[in-house]
DNA sequence: ACCGCCGGGTGCC
DNA sequence: ACCGCCGGGTGCC
């Protein structure tokens, strides 16, 4: 009786108090995936690195004491149970939602806990047959991790008796891949557009008409918040959910994602499109507010400045008790295009979706970047109809109001992630942000939080709401790991658990897998909506743009400058023939950049020769003459801008060093794989040893001097003449057309500066060297339409990055070709975007029989390549055409 | 028999 | 668990 009393309490131990687990009032199963998510996050956080070190089959035990189901093949995570009273060693087996199969077999938890607890390697489990009895079942463990410590797991495995079945030991082809990965990249959030998605008009509140591009995005909005279709990777199988991507099922129906990431070009009008949607879908399908004729007209007027704005919104708050809302709730507003749709929602979608709204939400919350706050004012104010009442609180300042009622009873609640982020952590996670049950919560320029450890990603995921979404117009920066975060505040099940993204979708992806591929794309396209302004709704543009035109005009040099230069050919000819003879291009190709940036100077502007163009080929000797060389050559490579890109990860370099065969790479990159190839690594380029310890960084001081020399000992050049006769021309023609003048050589912008002032142009300058801030401000300068305000912008071809709006502009004046055709496309796109009113003209200037001639011809044919093949050309035919390229330009 | 054998009770970590 | 293990009951042929 004793004993049975004894294993009563034994159970309930085990069940509620016997894993650490404490009985909380919150469900077993959440904080056992809440134990999953915090575990192996050091790992985790380099998923993509690990190799497989092989596989070993084990038994999962106790299943009859948890309810956890797997089917056959299903994934499960293994966690480690310090805590658990019975071994320090255990290790627990759990489904994709959390819930407890079982543990490990007690001799396998003593082989597992050490190599989980000394991070040697992470353990994933797959259940090859699913349950077939009540007791103990089969689970295929495999062990991933780095290379280094792959001889350490194995010994254990041996030494215990267990027996390590090799994985396949495909040695991955990683640069292979990494290119057609790329590619994969670059087109994953291409062709998303499904032509099936109808359109709708906005509510009457809404005063501008909406284009027929954001109708089709108002459309598929509304049906992602009420749809309750479930993405195609669940299967219904008879009275249960399954999900054929971790091969797992559930008897509740997934909560489904309410909302999604709407991730089209800049200008198409994502914010309108919100607006329009929080207007038109309150809950369920109906619209928030009307207009309301009767009531005065309600101070809307955001003509006002921001501090105006709260004031005006407060005060409407606590006057005008929320009429429209309750008329928008008991259904009695009109003007609400009432659903013709209907048999697109099924009875059993309405009935599941009306039961998880939570009728206390009402409020839609938008956080964004300060810069663009006053963005969302101005378009509420433009877009919304002056006598509809619309409760708008600007959340920001330190006389915000932190009371949750107020907050809650609102319509739109705005503010930035600084605010929530600070409010977050001072509050501790009860923030009054986080408090308020909301609707809906619309994070713009969401890639912001694509870094899950900072706090403003934090915050944001801890918000409670009803519906989420992401307006972006960059989902993918440069890495896969970005998009988990926007996965995971979107709770696309079970993507949001580190794990499963990581072994479903990671990666498969990075080592080059189809199917993870595939899997990716199909999830992307589940929850993405993206257009670009090249996109086309029913064959036709999305948006018109002026035309634009590209002419080249031939510059003749002098007979001096053809003399310096015909000198200086010569002499890099000498060179060059000799290493093509060689067959040492690569290993020299610091020192052929150098003949080859130097030849594009004296196209340019002789006074864009520095001190650095002297002794090539000579034997460096001491380490800090070899040094000085080598940040000389660096300096080459990145400060001209020939927008070098790295050979490992195929993307512009950052955080740039040069090896001691002065070759240029990203830091990480090069140092991975040193790190992986320890003694025997070799320079991706040209195969010599290079060493963790001789790669050099850019210093950071920046010589001055020369610049005052260069503005005392002033002298013109052909393309300098050829670019002011043009720009005189045109202001005589027609003074209220805006020019960019673009280099890859800051310096020539320097130069330029000098007989644009002497002409009396008004002009800003925009180059890589300037902060953020800075910036910002050159630009809303140049695009102000204030009398006196600059007529030319000076830009280094590579400043700004993307996405910057110059729009002001509508002539560009490309001072020297580029390697990369695409990188002048993406700059003169800068100004040949939506809120362009004028055609575009291009002039591009090329130095007669010069180098710069052959680089136009290489251009040409760089883009038919692009154009035929898509480019998937793996590095070392790349080597090759690099030298063909060089061959091309020296005319050997 | 300080064994073997039988058969019931029992069962994760 | 249609197992292994434990420990009590039992005991020539």
């Amino acid at each position: 009786m004793q004993k049975g009393l004894y294993k009563y309490i034994l159970l309930i131990q085990r069940w509620f108090g016997g894993a650490g687990f404490s009985f909380a009032d919150d469900p077993v199963t959440e904080t056992l995936s809440q134990a999953i998510r915090g575990t192996g996050e050091e790992l985790d956080r380099e998923p993509d690195t690990g190799v497989l070190f092989g596989s070993l089959r084990g038994s999962v035990v106790g299943l009859r004491y948890y309810t956890g189901v797997v089917n056959k093949g299903e994934m499960v995570s293994l966690v480690r149970q310090p805590q658990n009273p019975y071994d320090r060693n255990a290790v627990m087996v759990a489904n994709v939602y959390g819930s407890q199969v079982g543990h490990i077999k007690r001799e396998l938890a003593v082989l597992l806990a050490n190599i989980m607890d000394n991070n040697l390697a992470r353990v994933e489990g797959v259940v090859p047959f699913g349950v077939t009895n009540q007791f103990t079942m089969s689970v295929v463990l495999s062990f991933w991790g780095r290379e280094e410590n792959r001889d350490a797991v194995v010994r254990q495995i041996t030494s215990r008796s267990f027996k390590l079945q090799s994985g396949p030991t495909g040695t991955h082809t990683h640069t292979h891949t990494l290119t057609q990965l790329k590619n994969a990249f670059d087109n994953l959030f291409e062709n998303l557009m499904d032509d099936k998605i109808g359109e709708r008009e906005a509510v009457e509140a809404v005063c501008t008409p909406l284009l027929p591009h954001q109708k089709q995005a108002l459309s598929w909005m509304c049906a992602c918040e009420n749809n309750a279709a479930l993405p195609h990777f669940w299967e219904v199988k008879g009275e249960l959910f399954y999900n054929t991507l971790t091969h797992s099922s559930v008897r509740e129906r997934p909560r489904r994602v309410r909302g999604g990431i709407l991730a089209d070009d800049m200008g198409l009008g994502k914010t309108l499109t919100t607006i329009a949607l929080i207007l038109s879908n309150f809950h369920h399908g109906k619209p928030l507010c009307e207009p309301v004729s009767n009531l005065k007209q309600f101070a809307c007027n955001t003509r006002l400045c921001m501090q105006n704005w709260v004031v005006c919104v407060c005060l409407g708050g606590a006057v005008l008790e929320d009429l429209d809302f309750a008329a928008a709730l008991s259904g009695l507003t009109q003007g609400a295009p009432q659903k013709k749709s209907k048999s697109l929602v099924s009875p059993v979608e309405a009935a599941s979706s009306q039961s998880t709204d939570d009728p206390a939400a009402r409020a839609t919350l938008i956080i964004c970047p300060l810069s663009v706050l006053s963005n969302w004012l101005d378009q509420l104010d433009q877009h919304v109809r002056a006598d509809v009442k619309l409760n708008v609180y600007l959340y920001y300042g330190s006389e915000r109001n932190r009371d949750t009622h107020f907050l809650s009873s609102q319509h739109m609640v705005l503010t930035t992630y600084n605010v929530l982020s600070a409010d977050y952590s001072v509050s501790g996670g009860a923030s009054p942000l986080h408090t308020v049950r909301w609707l809906r919560v619309v994070l713009d320029e969401g890639h912001i939080i694509r870094n899950p450890n900072t706090q403003q990603s934090k915050a944001v995921l801890k918000l409670n709401t009803q519906r989420r979404w992401i307006l972006t117009g960059t989902p993918i920066q440069n890495n896969l790991r970005d998009l988990w975060m926007l996965v995971a505040f979107l709770r696309l099940k079970p993507f949001d658990v580190r794990e499963w993204w990581n072994r479903v979708i990671q990666r498969p992806v990075t080592q080059g897998d189809k199917t993870g591929l595939q899997n990716l794309q199909a999830l992307v396209k589940c929850v993405t909506l993206r257009r670009t302004k090249t996109s086309r709704v029913c064959g036709r543009p999305l948006v018109s743009l002026p035309e634009r035109s590209v002419r080249i005009e031939e510059v003749e040099l002098t007979q001096k400058e053809r003399e310096e230069y015909e000198l200086a050919r010569t002499e890099g000819r000498t060179t060059i023939s000799r290493y093509v003879a060689e067959g040492t291009v690569l290993r020299n190709y610091a020192d052929v950049l150098a003949i080859l940036v130097r030849l594009r100077q004296f196209c340019c502007h002789p006074g864009l020769l520095g001190k650095t163009t002297t002794h090539t080929g000579v034997v460096a000797v001491t380490p800090a003459e070899l040094r000085e060389r080598l940040i000389m050559k660096l300096r080459l490579v990145l400060g001209t801008g020939s927008d070098e890109e790295c050979a490992v990860c195929l993307d512009s370099v950052r955080l740039p060093v040069i090896t001691h065969c002065a070759h240029v790479y990203c830091r990480p990159c090069i140092a991975e794989v040193i790190r992986s190839e320890q003694e025997q690594a070799r320079c991706p380029l040209c195969r010599g040893q290079i060493k963790a310890s001789e790669l050099v960084e850019f210093p950071l001081e920046e010589e001055e001097e020369e610049e005052s020399n260069l503005l005392e000992n002033w002298r013109s050049s052909s393309k300098v003449e050829a670019l002011m006769s043009s720009l005189l021309r045109l202001r005589s023609e027609d003074d209220s057309i805006r020019s960019l003048v673009v280099s890859q050589f800051t310096r020539f912008l320097t130069i330029l500066e000098i007989p644009l002032r002497e002409e009396g142009f008004k002009f800003v300058r925009l180059d890589g060297t300037m902060s953020q801030k800075r910036r910002a401000q050159v630009i809303q300068e140049f695009q102000s339409d204030a009398p006196g305000s600059p007529l030319i912008m000076l830009l280094s071809l590579k400043a700004g990055g993307v996405g910057i709006n110059l729009s002001a502009a509508s002539r560009v004046f490309l001072m020297d070709p580029a390697w990369n055709p695409a990188a002048e496309d993406q700059c003169v796109d800068r100004c040949h975007r939506l809120g362009q009113k004028r055609d575009v003209v291009i002039t591009k200037f090329i130095v007669k029989g010069s180098v710069e001639e052959n680089m136009v011809k290489i251009q040409r044919q760089k883009q038919d390549l692009v154009e035929k093949a898509f480019g998937t050309k793996n590095p070392s035919e790349r080597k090759t055409s690099r030298v063909d390229e060089i061959r091309a330009l020296m005319e050997l």
